[in-house]
DNA sequence: ATGCATGAGAA
DNA sequence: TCTCATGCATA
């Protein structure tokens, strides 16, 4: 037999800027999917290490929820393979908002409060500007129409009742002054010293006046190709930030960047480091509101300095990763995602025990059922237009309720070319 | 391009 | 505990 060997990643964009990581993964698999015999669910393997031993070690998040409630029973599906991660070098949050629709309401609530707490920096970021705001913060806001889409797509969701709560943001720069990195070479050079225009909408308004004045529809952009109209200030409309999702991923294409790249880049830039997952995401509007506006003024950024530097040469580096360890992703199987599906149109939100009685008749982790819920909370809610993507059937017995209407009219997700 | 996962923060 | 922002790992 042969033992396949370590795990070989080949995502296209990682070849280039993924190091391998240290030392290579030892996982030592036990029997990795094919062990799984009732199998609801398999899990896959990799590695990768994050994490900094140093500081924190493991935190018994895992424990706690993990494996806190599924073992006692069935022993098969626990296969808990960590595996190792990046130490992420940012992590943030912002509040949340997530009107996306053209047509939203046009309420007066404010939309997006900024707000900011927390800045942690660990050890990225060194920045040639460091951005802080700090900000206000409107308290309660939580009319938030459950929707979000498009203003009545919410039909059912409505039920759910909840305000949703919001998140703190970050843009943690520090100076700590080291390049972890060390590398500029990024797309351009980047990083001029201080300068920082205020591109950003929210980036700092300091005291003064916040005018956070939304409004749904007021574009007074042209749909032009140049940059978007507004960016220094003011809040970017929803078709605003449609525009400059698209013309961005058609710029970056042009100058021949991957969405990985520019993730990088923009961590050298800015000192924010974001995967290719959170570009992808903001290029077809998979975001919430907020979190569109807060990137927007950083790629707007990037987008800039790429093409002054046109001809920049090609970047490639990134850190490696090091660190701890992340479980192994579980697969679910195509009929207990349809059980699941099933769940969630009567309960989106279950509760404990019943996400544990769930979980127990699908023959998965607590766990994972609950994560599973989250995921799918969070997909409904950002889900670009509801009804466009694809699949013109229904998977399963959306009748009724699920958001029909279409919002935002225009974006669409459909790639035509793919760099990588 | 996405599915599943981690985590910080707000209830 | 859920939400939300993010991302590794994947198909």
């Amino acid at each position: 037999m042969v033992w396949g060997m370590a795990t070989a990643t080949s995502s296209p964009y990682l070849a280039s800027n993924r190091i391998l990581s240290t030392g290579s993964i030892v996982h030592s698999d036990r029997g990795v999917g094919g062990m799984q015999r009732g199998s609801t669910a398999v899990t896959s393997v990799s590695g990768g290490y994050r994490g900094d031993p140093s500081v924190k070690m493991m935190q018994n998040d895992f424990m706690q929820g993990a494996m806190a409630t599924s073992n006692g029973g069935h022993m098969l599906s626990h296969a808990h393979q960590w595996m190792t991660a990046l130490p992420h070098a940012a992590a943030a949050a912002a509040e949340a908002g997530s009107p996306w629709s053209s047509s939203p309401v046009g309420m007066t609530g404010s939309p997006q409060p900024q707000d900011v707490k927390r800045n942690s920096g660990r050890e990225d970021m060194h920045s040639g500007s460091a951005l802080q705001h700090r900000s206000l913060h409107l308290g309660s806001h939580q009319a938030q129409h459950p929707g979000a889409w498009g203003g009545t797509s919410a039909a059912h969701i409505a039920s759910i009742s909840e305000g949703q709560q919001q998140q703190q943001s970050l843009i943690y720069s520090q100076p700590g002054g080291f390049t972890v990195n060390g590398m500029l070479s990024s797309p351009g050079s980047l990083m001029h010293p201080g300068m920082v225009r205020g591109d950003s909408p929210d980036l700092d308004h300091g005291s003064h006046h916040h005018h956070h004045h939304q409004h749904p529809h007021h574009q007074q952009h042209h749909t032009g190709l140049s940059h978007d109209p507004q960016s220094d200030e003011d809040t970017p409309t929803s078709d605003d930030l449609e525009n400059f999702a698209k013309q961005f991923k058609q710029r970056r294409i042009k100058l021949g960047f991957t969405q990985a790249d520019v993730g990088l880049a923009l961590g050298t830039l800015y000192g924010n480091v974001f995967s290719q997952t959170t570009i992808c995401r903001f290029e077809a509007l998979q975001l919430s509101f907020k979190n569109m506006c807060k990137l927007k003024p950083l790629l707007n950024k990037w987008l800039e300095e790429a093409d002054s530097t046109t001809g920049s040469p090609t970047s490639i580096d990134k850190i490696a990763a090091q660190g701890r360890k992340r479980k192994k992703r579980t697969s679910i199987e195509v009929s207990v995602k349809g059980a699941l599906e099933s769940h969630f149109l009567k309960s989106p939100k279950p509760a404990g025990q019943e996400i544990t009685s769930l979980a127990d008749s699908l023959q998965l982790e607590k766990e994972v059922v609950r994560v599973w819920f989250c995921n799918r909370r969070q997909k409904e809610k950002r889900m670009t237009p509801p009804g466009l993507p694809h699949s013109p059937e229904d998977e399963y017995s959306q009748v009724g309720n699920m958001s029909s209407d279409t919002p935002s009219p225009s974006m669409d997700c459909k790639r035509m070319f793919s760099d990588t």
